[in-house]
DNA sequence: CTGGTTGCAAACGGTTTGCATTTTT
DNA sequence: AAAAATGCAAACCGTTTGCAACCAG
């Protein structure tokens, strides 16, 4: 039903492929839909702060699900990386081993961001 | 001129309690004020999904300016957590580093966010 | 007089909601 | 027939923008 077409869709990418094979469907369904699959934990969302919400399944294989990023502050821009990750995902387990623990919650997913200024913007001052 | 009111206060928040001092400061002069600030690095923009966009300065000792939260994706509850700082933040001064070199940015803080289902959001399905 | 800053009100854009219609059981 | 799901249009709400008034140099 949900076809995965991009790395993080909008709502709105979300309901223009789905309409392409269901064009009775409507965007209203597709944000109630979205609802509940992410209050259920099959969907995630994400905010990266464009005004927008972003969505990704989450029947990946463990070695995808982490979102990592640099945000420049300056333009918005965003830069997925993938360095580091190893040594990352290796104390995020544990971190998210001993959070599950201490406050009874059931961890499906993380996000990383860092912030700063990308060299374009540094310049630009 | 701006007041540390609160821990991520909303653009509407600050304008409240600016507004106390200044009265004749308007919403808008708010807005357009963090917009430039953010643009110069000296404070940060987050946005935990909730709708509005979150503040704060970034003046602060080294110590603090770690954003680190459990966020129940059921429910929309979002915790702070303190617990196994010191291990991330040794790996994030690594990966800061790594990453500035690389992608040529000048990373100013981070956000972590781990994302799931809280106790109370477990049991009620 | 010129350039920048401000507040107000209107516009904007993504998301949510009310409601009548359709579908499902 | 009752309950659930759907689409449409309107409402919503945080944010942005156009514009005229105001202020600074």
């Amino acid at each position: 039903m949900l076809s995965k077409t991009k790395e993080h869709p909008s709502a709105e990418e979300i309901y223009l492929s789905v309409h392409k094979v269901y064009p009775a469907i409507g965007l209203t369904t597709v944000y109630r839909t979205l609802e509940l699959l992410v209050q259920n934990g099959l969907v995630f969302k994400f905010d990266f702060g464009d005004g927008r919400a972003r969505f990704e399944l989450s029947e990946n294989p463990q070695s995808i699900g982490h979102h990592h990023h640099l945000v420049c502050t300056g333009c918005g821009r965003i830069i997925d990386y993938t360095d580091f990750i190893d040594e990352e995902i290796e104390l995020l387990k544990r971190t998210e081993k001993g959070l599950s623990k201490k406050h009874h919650f059931t961890i499906m997913n993380h996000l990383i961001q860092f912030y700063g200024l990308c060299d374009r913007c540094q310049k630009s001052r």
